[in-house]
RNA sequence: GGCGCCGUACCCAAGUGGUAAGGGAGAGGUCUGCAAAACCUUUAUACAUCGGUUCGAUUCCGAUCGGCGCCUCCA
């Protein structure tokens, strides 16, 4: 087992992970709220948690993954003013919420598998967890953590002493709050609701009978209560954006350690944004763009989860279509070089029989994962390799996809994409090319550039090697 | 108003108290009838500005300018 430094938003540096059951890990990454589509700044952080959970399992980590759906409970402001996102979304749209649910909760994965983002191990849906949150709830009460006002369920912060300790927020600050219009029935202005019965809001199905009357939970209960479930009521890593940092994450960890009594996260990560003209993405400020609408403009997938490796998860990454062209042109590119090693060599080498200077290599690439998930530099020990020509081709096979089972690009799977051609066209193109090598013998080189100026204008790049011509599409 | 982050070549982006990884793009070259592909070489004399600490700072400290984020739903 390698040992693993990962920076810890909980006291803000570097620290080495010290798992709490040797040999396993239990991560939780908050998961999505489905009443949209995900944008490609959401699943940012998807492809940062999946590289975190490659690089443990690398380093010989048993990985617990959790991961809930919001679909409930979300409101679109934190107190009792706000609507239910997925309320909303299905009173907009017309739809029942469990249609709206399931419609974006497919999408979502429809999405992560695309960018070769593996499933986590457990998938919780809040809306199945409604029973678990109430019992939370009632240690929390229990406790003396709570007041009822205005028909809510309210955590009192005041009596939770580390309040704010992941943010580094101060209590006595609270006139920071004074854009925000205050909710009359908090003590403070930090309270936050854990089980709601009143809202100005027409509820309809999503209403459960509780200790405080019919209602629903407030949003961040679910993760203190699925994680727990799953988890226990103490485990390795939690996850998630930095934007949560905040306000979900320090209420989940009033609220949870309120239950329990002691300690609940280990180590707290936050993937930054991904901002695009000076601003983060998000679904209000018109710059939403999905995966969809990337592999509408003819981009692979992919070619995202590359653009994403290029920056390191704690930096805030500039998106713009300049910087995803180069990141497909460096993905294709790391391709041709693994496909011209396949063709070169039978098999890869076995790992075990690496020789010394793959070794290196290897060495470097896993240092730089071992040091807070450092891909920038795990990319260029890639790079290193590929463009080292000491390193046996059977070595530098082996070694770049089993540097893939951490990166993800699917590697092991790459071809050429010209198998997708219809066979009417692939004859016609045999022809052309046979038709050019006539020409060439009798130096008719006019005839054949012709030819070869025909193809290219159907996207068709020919290459002579010196085992004949071959083509490929050309983008 | 409070808290925090960032400012590195044409673009994206690492990194270090002793003069800068990697990728994309560009340039030159080898190869080729010519291309393409591949390969080789090449592209930052002040790492935002101004001070300070230091033998020495891009890297530490302070200020300034610019940008971003959180404090409000948000990955």
């Amino acid at each position: 087992m390698h040992d693993v430094y990962i920076f810890n938003t909980m006291g803000r540096n570097i620290q080495l992970f010290k798992p709490l059951h040797e040999g396993s890990v239990g991560f939780y990454g908050c998961g999505p709220t489905v009443y949209n589509y995900a944008h490609i700044g959401n699943l940012r952080t998807y492809i940062f948690e999946d590289t975190l959970v490659r690089m443990l399992k690398r380093f010989g980590y048993e990985v617990t993954h959790v991961m809930n759906i919001t679909d409930v409970g979300h409101l679109s402001s934190d107190d009792d003013t706000g609507e239910d996102k997925m309320l909303k979304s299905a009173r907009e749209r017309g739809q029942s919420v469990l249609e709206i649910a399931q419609f974006y909760t497919d999408a979502f994965f429809r999405d992560t598998e695309r960018l070769n983002i593996q499933q986590p191990k457990i998938i919780c849906k809040a809306t199945d967890h409604i029973q678990d949150m109430i019992e939370l709830i009632k240690r929390i009460e229990a406790n003396g953590y709570t007041y009822f006002a205005g028909g809510n369920l309210y955590f009192d912060v005041s009596k939770f002493d580390r309040y704010g300790e992941l943010a580094g927020l101060q209590l006595d600050q609270l006139k920071a709050g004074a854009r925000v219009e205050l909710d009359p029935n908090k003590r403070n202005p930090f309270d936050f609701v854990l089980w709601f019965t009143k809202s100005k809001f027409d509820k309809q199905a999503l209403l459960w009978e509780s200790p405080w009357g019919i209602g629903y939970p407030g949003w961040h209960i679910e993760c203190s209560a699925m994680s727990m479930k799953y988890l226990g009521e103490q485990f390795d890593i939690h996850a998630g954006g930095v934007d949560h940092i905040a306000v979900h994450h320090t209420n989940e960890i009033a609220q949870s350690e309120a239950a329990t009594g002691h300690k609940w996260v280990n180590y707290w990560m936050h993937a930054e944004f991904l901002v695009i003209d000076k601003g983060k993405m998000s679904k209000s400020s018109g710059s939403f763009l999905t995966l969809e609408s990337l592999i509408d403009r003819g981009y692979d997938p992919l070619d995202y989860r590359y653009f994403c490796l290029g920056g390191h998860y704690r930096s805030q990454l500039s998106f713009s279509w300049e910087g995803l062209d180069q990141a497909k042109s460096a993905r294709l590119s790391l391709v041709d070089k693994v496909l011209a090693l396949k063709e070169k060599v039978a098999k890869p080498a076995a790992l075990s029989e690496l020789g010394e200077k793959a070794l290196q290599y290897r060495s470097a690439f896993d240092e730089a994962l071992a040091d807070d998930l450092a891909m920038p530099r795990a990319m260029a020990q890639v790079w290193n390799l590929l463009k080292d020509n000491d390193v046996p081709a059977q070595d530098a096979l082996a070694l770049i996809l089993d540097m893939d089972e951490v990166l993800g690009l699917d590697l092991a799977k790459a071809q050429r994409k010209e198998v997708s051609v219809d066979p009417e066209t692939l004859q016609w193109i045999n022809s052309q090319i046979e038709r050019r090598a006539a020409a060439k013998k009798a130096r008719d080189f006019a005839t054949a550039d012709a030819i070869r100026s025909e193809l290219i204008a159907k996207g068709i790049q020919l290459e002579d090697r010196p085992e004949g011509t071959v083509w490929r599409l050309h983008e």
